[in-house]
DNA sequence: ACCTGAACACCGTTCAAGT
DNA sequence: ACCTGAACACCGTTCAAGT
């Protein structure tokens, strides 16, 4: 919230606002990783002293809170809001949606799980996810366990690609990204580890959406299997 | 290794090992949170000039993947070897165990999910868990599937766990463990959020443990009907 | 070969100014 | 009220010694 006068007199003049911070914090966050998100690389990325920033937010902390908070917010809710929709591609469109917001800016992926995801734009996320869950059908005790299960799902999967990208900067196009996993086990002795060593075979050709649309379809095959959720989708 | 002499004279003899090193980072972990093991922290620890902790190690990130190497190989793998248990229970035998070993320190869980887990340990990991559902009946290109889902899974369910606690240091007894997640469920306005603030009364006597094994069960439901896995086990 | 002191280029944060 | 320079207590890492 701006407020570019508050009282009185304003001071020597609000030379910045606190956009501008998040901004110079995602800058640097996508060419420098999750390390270069400093306080001093901020306040030099928007030209003032570096203490300057703290009179915009009280600590390092509250910065990365907001920003966690303001991708979060990015994430288009129409995608998913369809209630005409059957219940499981509605869950697709929204897994696809935030895996795409998250990848978007990998350096933030481990600040957002570095950290409790309590803000008003989570909160009304999960608050969507409960909605959807309970137009499937579900009872209220199973969509609140079944939200968390594809929450885990969702951004543990994107913790784990960034995870195996070793250099920062923007994540590797579709094409490569499951290539990484593949060339991990390529490299492995298939005297010591035959079955992964045969997996880099295997997977050859994956694409990393693939597998994540897989696994996810795995989940909500077992959420439907063991729930009264309305099963309206074959599973692929 | 810590390979005491290697040739002619030792020098004027090495006063540390890398294991001391490694524990006095998990100490540093344990009491202050991720980012307390600082090269200095540990330096001051076993007694040493920081500096002298290159000798060692190149730099910090070997520090991290070395820590990261021995919590990994600290695994119990017994308790999932045995074949003639139903795969779905070795399966979930092996992700408590996986669950068991992270919790216990989880400052260094963020250090894990922070890089990727190709080491032996990890290797190895990956190695028995595909023999596992081989032994379910999975065609092998499921299996390699199945096994990254399940990985996602357990590193996700715990990071999101350790992510949950604010304070540093050992993580909350179980029965406080989820309770976490319902404060913050409750502390939520009721017009807004009606779904998340009443899951916060639906949740009040929820264990941790019990939540994630409901979600792992529905990975394990979704993998069994969507692949030709030997249904050896009822879910609960 | 191993350890040390000293230094360099960074951090986050605080404090006493100046306007 | 807002920004600044200066400082404090930290980082990881390097380098030139000493043994």
């Amino acid at each position: 919230m701006p407020e570019t006068s508050k009282r009185g007199r304003p001071g020597p003049r609000r030379v910045l606002t606190e956009d501008q911070i998040l901004d110079a914090a995602l800058t640097l966050l996508d060419t420098g990783g999750a390390n270069a998100a400093s306080i001093r690389g901020i306040a030099a990325q928007v030209g003032v002293a570096p203490n300057a920033v703290y009179t915009y937010f009280p600590d390092k902390a509250a910065v990365v809170k907001a920003l966690v908070e303001r991708l979060l917010g990015d994430v288009d809710h129409g995608v998913f809001a369809d209630r005409d929709q059957p219940w499981r591609q509605r869950v697709e469109s929204l897994a696809l949606e935030l895996r795409t917001r998250l990848s978007a800016h990998p350096g933030a992926v481990p600040l957002m799980i570095g950290g409790p995801m309590d803000g008003p734009s989570a909160l009304t996320l999960n608050e969507r996810l409960l909605e959807l869950l309970a137009d499937a059908g579900l009872h209220p005790a199973d969509a609140v366990r079944a939200a968390y299960l594809l929450i885990v799902y969702v951004f543990g999967s994107v913790a784990l690609e960034v995870a195996d990208q070793h250099q920062p900067g923007p994540l590797l196009p579709e094409s490569e990204r499951v290539d990484t996993r593949v060339r991990a086990y390529a490299a492995t002795p298939a005297e010591q580890y035959p079955r992964t060593a045969a997996a880099a075979t295997e997977m050859a050709g994956y694409i990393s959406t693939e597998q994540y649309l897989w696994g996810l379809r795995r989940v909500l095959d077992g959420i439907t299997t063991s729930t009264a959720a309305y099963a309206d989708n074959a599973s692929a």
